[in-house]
DNA sequence: CTCACTATGTATAATCT
DNA sequence: TAGATTATACATAGTGA
């Protein structure tokens, strides 16, 4: 997707895989989002950068 | 997306909720695998769906 | 129900600032 | 370099078998 087709290796490239990271991260985050609330499920996404950074996404159906 | 668009709130047909559950559910386990291996990361994601099945993907940068 | 199709909405790679 | 833009590849909502 975007302006060219790319492959799905490892990015050689530091700055534009922490770039790519970035922007896949939200992407992911969002879809999983989506999926819990339209389809009443629950859901956990954690995710560790190369760098060791943490994120993550839960779903929370039941509790407030 | 898709033919038509569609607002971010709970699916009421169980039908549709279910076959739109499979649908994303693929699609999000995909991306997940694409950001672990274009930006060399490692992930986690669980999801149950509302009938309780559980559904997981996770990388796997350094073990087999 | 499950699978295939496809028109269309969305995510994003490349680019620009 | 981080943030905005934009053209394009991809995901998927609706449909039909």
């Amino acid at each position: 997707m975007g302006r060219g087709k790319i492959a799905i290796e490892r990015i050689d490239n530091a700055t534009n895989r922490q770039v790519t990271f970035s922007k896949r991260r939200g992407g992911l985050m969002k879809k999983a989002r989506e999926l819990a609330i339209l389809c009443d499920a629950d859901l956990a996404l954690i995710v560790f950068s190369s760098t060791g950074r943490l994120y993550d996404f839960a779903s929370s159906r039941s509790v407030s």
